[in-house]
Parts: C-alpha cells; structure tokens; sequence
DNA sequence: AATGATTTGTGTCACTTTGCCACAAAAAAA
DNA sequence: TTTTTTTGTGGCAAAGTGACACAAATCATT
C-alpha cells in the first residue's frame, strides 16, 4: 500500500479515530532501549491501525511483527490515550511539506485518535526493526535518553517504564527481555536497571531459583574472568 | 435526547466504534453487587460512548455521574474488548421490534464497538441509580448471580471481579465501597467476600492499622451485642 | 444484679521471608 | 603460584505472617 492509497484507503479500511501503539522494549549493554521510528525531524512510537474485520489484539499482534520480525512476541495492554484534542496534525502538515505531498486539513489522518498503548519486551538480539512505509529511519533509544517525539509519545513510555517497574514485582515477565537461555547474573542486572535500585545479588538469586520457574542448564562457556554461570531458561508448563 | 434523535445525530456527535463500559460495584448486606440496566429480556453494562470534542475519562466520568448520582465517583481502567464481531445488532433489533420501532440494519449502532471497560467501587448506600432513556429498569446483582446479559458483558463482570481480587493485593481502593466512616470488622468482611477466603482478623486488623492509611475516630454506637468498634476513615493527604 | 453469649481489640509464638554480609569455589590474569 | 574477578551458597538478625489465645466491652438472659 502506497502512500496515496493508504490516504485514500485508509477511512474505509480501518476503524475511525483508533490506533494502536506499541512500546517495544529491549535490553541491550545493560541499559533498556525502546524501538522508534523517524518522521520528520521527530520520532514516533511504531503503531498502527485496527481493519475494522480485525480483533484488536490481532491488530496489535500484526503491528508488532511487522515492525520487529518477531514471530511470537510478548504484548501487554498498557493504558488508554484519550485526550480530548489528541491530533496529529501539525506532525502531518511538516511530513507532507516535506515530501511535495498535497496536504489536506481534514482527512481521517488528521482527525482525533484514541490510542490504545501497549508494551512489548523483546530479546534485542533477536529483534530485526523493518520501518514502515513512511518511516525514514529506526533506531534504538535508550529509555532515559529519549528524543523530540510526537505529542504525547514520550508519555506513553514513561508510563510503560513505570507500568514495568509495577508488573515486575508481581509477574515473572523479565525473561521476555533476554534470550532463551541466561545467566542469573544477567537477570540480576536487568532487575537492577529496571527498577533503578541495587538489589542483593544472593538473595535475588535464590528468591528467583526458589520460584521454580527456571529450570538450569549446563554452565555458560565463556572467556571472561571469574567462575562461568548456569544458564537457565523458562520452565515449560 | 430522544431515541429517533440519538440514532440520527449519534454517528456525528460520538466517536465511531467506541464505547465505554462500566461495572459498577457495591457492597450490601456483606455481597457484592454489580449495577445493571435492562432492554428487552437481557441486562447489560451502564456505558455510553464518547463525544468528538470530549477525553475518553470525561466520558467515563460523566457516564458513571449519569447512572450513580455520584459526584466524584471512584473508577479505574479495566480493559479493551475489541473482538472483530462484537456488534449489537441482534439485540437492537429485538428492542426496536418490542418498541415498535423502525429497524435498520446499518446504522452506526449495530455496527463493530470496542469497548474501554473500567470498574468503579462505590458507596452502595450512596449510589442513587438513574437509567438510561432507554433503560426499562435498574437493579443490583450478586456477582455471582448474574442474569442474562448482552453480548460479552458477562465476560466483562467476571473480568472486573478478578481483577479487582488482584488490586486489592497491591492498592489501597476497597474503603470505595464502604461508608466514609467504617469499622474493621467492616473492613475485614469486605476483604474475604472479595476474595472468596477467611482472613485472620487479627492480623488483618493490625495490618491495615499499620499501613498507615486510616485514622481512628470515635467508637461506633450501635444496639447489637459485643464491644463496639472503633471507627476509622481514610486519612487525608 | 449476676451470668452467659457475642463481638472486638490486642498479645504471643513459631515459622517464613527479607536484608545484609561473609566466604568459598572457579577461572582468567598477573 | 599468586592475585583478581566472578559466581554460588551459607548464616544470622530483623521484619513479616499465620494461627491461636485471651481479655475487654456490651447486649441478652436468667
């Protein structure tokens, strides 16, 4: 779907004044990235629309594998944005402008969203980024080093950031963000950045064994100094 | 607003394919109690769906106004359904032929809705409840005994009920659905009937004093046997 | 008025979980 | 061989939890 079409099309395809947006998550080097995508000289939560023949949560599903590669990725309902004036419009005018497209005021693009925001944690690794077909670039921002973004997008990462935080204490969903097999050291350290607070290694060790969630594997070959960590990954039910 | 004109001006005045649900939940003769509104021979959720120029927590706020009389009721942020079949129709049409109405497939109100379902815990004795222009009645059910509902709105109590089984755990929201003043015992009883299981009281009663989050008032005087309680209210920040 | 039943507030005590530190084992580096 | 780094596990005091006990307060019944 071109541009032209995607404008023309759009009203009819989709449902009306509803998007979906997508909070995607990875860790890399010890710190959090989050997924973004450039338009314009600003940058966006990658998102999308919901077919009016589509479920919602397929529609999110589908948004999500489009724009990471990932054939079954981890999703959780964020929060609702609904702000009574919530339009893209300024955004839209500069992305026309600059691509010698004729804009116009009042098409669907520019009327009022309500966006239903997710967050999504993938393993970094093995996400692949593919931008959409108005996007000019990807890249990986770190969550406390956040670029100009599109109204109120860098709200909904705050709020997934600190959505994170909340359901980390209560849900054992971290390992979404590391690959299949880890090392509790490594879970240590994404705990700790989470949650921007030093926890006791011994004990986080032997509350996250002790929950039996992990079963252990044979110890990671590696180079660096110091004794080799078990490797882990996630119990199957 | 009468019917004929909320069918004719609806598709202009609201946001397509959007509505808001709430289950709102009180507390009575130790039960919980969910408000329901009935058409036709089905009951279903107080909702109503958001104006163009007004935020989906505006709506949400007026709507629980509209149906409880209260003035700055609680409420929170349940859910999204947004199932790609999840239409009214058959159940419009019964209510149209019942009124003697004329009947149309393809209005805006028997097209696609996703729902952004909240709960709200309200005082019961407070809540005076106000139904609809199209309301028949209003009535008050046992969580655990629930009509004949429309659509998925079954689904949707049941979810409130969970969920609110789980926010308890991590949130300070159940003093909601008592009296401003109320006593422990109160309290205690709310706890176990949301969560289906005996609590100590004891420890109970201290661990609620110690959160912090109540004041103690004078003894509550009452004619049934036994010491009487002190009455607590939430503290003012 | 005395006794008993009921309700509520608080105490106790064993058991578990948490926070904090220690220390040994393993393995590269010096 | 010794040192340094990293990882696994142990110990112990403090805080929190569950189960029960018991006394105080008050109405109902002799």
């Amino acid at each position: 779907m071109d541009f032209q079409e995607f404008i023309e099309q759009g009203e009819k395809l989709f449902l009306p004044n509803l998007s979906v947006d997508m909070v995607i998550i990875g860790f890399h080097e010890g710190e959090l990235k989050c997924l973004l995508l450039k338009i314009g000289d600003k940058w966006l939560l990658p998102g999308g629309y919901v077919f009016r023949t589509e479920s919602v949560e397929n529609a999110t599903v589908r948004i999500l594998r489009e724009r990471t590669g990932l054939k079954d990725p981890h999703f959780k309902f964020l929060s609702v944005f609904g702000g009574e004036d919530r339009k893209f419009t300024e955004e839209w005018k500069q992305f026309f402008v600059e691509n010698n497209l004729p804009f116009k005021e009042n098409t669907w693009l520019n009327d009022r969203f309500v966006t239903l925001a997710h967050y999504s944690l993938v393993d970094f690794e093995k996400t692949k980024p593919v931008i959409g077909n108005f996007d000019e670039a990807f890249a990986w921002f770190n969550l406390d080093e956040l670029p100009k973004m599109w109204m109120d997008h860098k709200e909904i990462v705050l709020t997934a950031k600190n959505r994170l935080k909340e359901d980390i204490q209560h849900e054992q969903l971290t390992y979404n963000l590391l690959p299949k097999e880890f090392t509790m050291p490594q879970l240590h350290g994404l705990h700790q950045t989470i949650l921007g607070e030093k926890l006791d290694r011994s004990r986080f060790q032997k509350k996250m064994i002790a929950s039996g969630a992990f079963e252990r594997l044979p110890k990671l070959q590696k180079d660096s100094p110091g004794r080799k960590p078990f490797q882990y990954r996630v119990k199957k039910a």
